[in-house]
DNA sequence: CGTCCACTGGAATCAAGGGTCT
DNA sequence: AGACCCTTGATTCCAGTGGACG
C-alpha cells in the first residue's frame, strides 16, 4: 500500500499546542486491567483455588460473588481470565467466558451470548431471535456436551437478570450438568445486592452458592494504593500533585469504597487541568471533576429517557415550577394529560405513567414518597431532585419545542 | 372504631415488531 | 405464506392499604 505524507490539518493546533500531562490515558480508565491488583491477592487466590480443577478437566464448585460497586469483582474475574488464558491458551481444557447481564437483558439475550461465546463455526451460529428457548438450550446444550471440557461461565450483574427475567436461566444452567455426559458446566455469579440470595429459589440458592465470597469496599487508604498504582504508570513523575491522590480516595472512600470513582475523579481532575493548560493536576481540579462527573451523570440519565418519561419529568417539573411542590401522582398525570397534545405525543394511561413514575424514582432524578392522605387517598409525594442546570439543558430538548405557549389550566391542590 | 379515598403494586394480557422454520 | 417464537412497552384488572375524618 502506498504510504502517504502528513499534511498539515485542522487538528494541528490542539495536537501541538495542548500539553499532554497524561502519559497513557488509557491506565486511567476503570476497564483496564493492570498486572496487579492491589489488596485483592487474597480474593483472586480463593477464587483461582477453586475454579483450578478445570484445567484438570473437573468441574469447579459453583461460586456467588457478592460485593458493592467498585470493589474489583468484575477487575478479579477478568483478571483471573486472562489468566486463564495464559494457562490454557487454546481452550483445550476450558472455556472461560464472560456474560454481563446488565447489558443483555434478556433471558433469550443471555443464552444467545453465551452460545455465540462458545460456538465458533459460523454455520452452527444461533440467530439473535427467532427461535425458541428450548431449542436454544437444546443446541447449547448438544454444542456444549460435544467439546468435552469444562466451560467456566461468569454472569456479572446476576441480580438485573433475575429481576427482568426470573430464576429460568439459573435453572438451566444449574441442572445442565446431569445432562452431560463429557463435558462440564460451572457458574461464578457476581451481584452487588446482599439481598440478592434470600429471593432465589432454595434450590437454586444451594446449587449457585456452593461457594460464596464476599467483596468488602475498600478502605481509603487500599484506595490511595490504587490510585498511585495506577498514577505511577499513567503520569510523569511530578505533574500530580501529593495531595491529589488521597483527596481522591478520600472522597471516593466516603462514597462506599467504589475505586471506579475513584479512578474517574483522577482521569477527570487530570483532562481538566489537561485542557486548562495547566502545568500540574491540584486539589482545584479534583473538587471541580467531582462536580462535572456528578452533573454529567445526571445529564446523561436525563437525556436517555425515553420520550414519555421525559414527558412526565417534564409534567413534574410544571408542577414544581408552579409552585406546587409536593405534588401527587393525581397531580403530575392531570398536567401530563394537558402537555401530551402539546409535545404530540399519545396521552398513556394513569397506571403506566404511575409506572414511569416509580422509574424515574429509582433513577434518583425525583423524590417520590408514598403518603398517605386518609379520606383524601393514598398516593406518592413527589419532589423533583435535579438541579437547576441540568433542568436548563432539559427544558431546550427538541420534543418541548411548543411548550413555550403551555399555561397550567388551574391549580388544584387546597392549601 | 370503622369507613373509604386515591391511589399502589402485582399479575395477567395484548399488540407490535423483530425474526426463524417448513 | 403461514405458523411460531421472543421481547418490549402499554393496558387492563384487582386486591390491598395508611390514616384523617366522622
Amino acid at each position: 500500500m502506498e504510504r502517504k505524507i502528513k499534511e498539515s490539518s485542522i487538528f494541528d493546533k490542539f495536537i501541538d499546542k495542548r500539553k499532554t500531562l497524561i502519559t497513557n490515558r488509557n491506565f486511567l480508565q476503570s476497564t483496564y486491567i493492570p498486572d496487579q491488583l492491589p489488596h485483592r491477592q487474597n480474593k483472586i487466590d480463593e477464587i483461582v483455588e477453586i475454579i483450578s480443577p478445570s484445567l484438570s478437566r473437573n468441574k469447579p464448585s459453583n461460586i456467588l460473588i457478592i460485593g458493592k460497586t467498585g470493589t474489583g469483582k468484575t477487575a478479579v474475574l477478568n483478571y483471573i481470565g486472562k489468566e486463564m488464558a495464559k494457562a490454557d491458551p487454546n481452550e483445550e481444557k476450558c472455556s472461560y467466558i464472560y456474560i454481563n447481564c446488565e447489558v443483555v437483558t434478556s433471558s433469550y439475550g443471555i443464552l444467545f451470548n453465551i452460545s455465540n461465546l462458545i460456538i465458533k463455526e459460523n454455520s452452527k451460529r444461533i440467530p439473535f431471535t427467532g427461535w425458541s428457548l428450548d431449542k436454544v438450550y437444546q443446541e447449547l446444550r448438544n454444542y456444549i456436551d460435544e467439546k468435552n471440557k469444562v466451560f467456566i461461565i461468569v454472569l456479572d450483574e446476576i441480580d438485573k437478570s433475575f429481576k427482568e427475567n426470573g430464576d429460568d436461566i439459573f435453572y438451566f444452567l444449574t441442572t445442565i450438568n446431569e445432562e452431560l455426559k463429557n463435558s462440564m458446566v460451572s457458574l461464578i455469579g457476581i451481584s452487588n445486592n446482599t439481598k440478592f440470595t434470600e429471593l432465589l429459589s432454595t434450590k437454586i440458592k444451594s446449587r449457585l452458592g456452593e461457594e460464596k465470597i464476599i467483596f468488602t469496599p475498600y478502605t481509603p487508604q487500599q484506595l490511595t494504593d490504587i490510585l498511585n498504582e495506577r498514577a505511577k504508570i499513567a503520569f510523569e513523575p511530578g505533574i500530580l500533585s501529593s495531595d491529589v491522590v488521597p483527596l481522591c480516595a478520600a472522597i471516593s472512600a466516603q462514597n462506599s469504597g467504589d475505586a471506579r470513582k475513584a479512578l474517574d475523579l483522577l482521569r477527570v481532575a487530570a483532562d481538566i487541568a489537561e485542557r486548562n493548560g495547566d502545568s500540574s493536576i491540584s486539589e482545584a481540579h479534583v473538587n471541580y471533576a467531582r462536580n462535572k462527573i456528578e452533573m454529567d451523570t445526571v445529564v446523561e440519565v436525563v437525556k436517555t429517557l425515553t420520550i414519555q418519561s421525559k414527558i412526565v419529568l417534564m409534567s413534574i417539573y410544571k408542577n414544581m415550577e408552579n409552585d406546587n411542590q409536593n405534588m401527587t401522582t393525581g397531580d403530575v398525570f392531570t398536567t401530563y394529560k394537558e402537555i401530551c397534545p402539546y409535545v404530540g405525543y399519545q396521552i398513556l394511561s394513569q397506571r403506566t405513567v404511575a409506572n414511569l413514575i416509580a422509574e424515574l424514582d429509582m433513577l434518583g432524578l425525583i423524590h417520590a414518597k408514598v403518603k398517605s392522605f386518609g379520606r383524601n387517598g393514598r398516593t406518592k409525594e413527589i419532589n423533583l431532585n435535579i438541579n437547576k442546570d441540568v433542568i436548563d439543558i432539559f427544558v431546550e430538548d427538541d420534543i418541548f419545542k411548543n411548550l413555550e405557549n403551555y399555561k397550567p389550566s388551574k391549580q388544584m391542590t387546597l392549601m
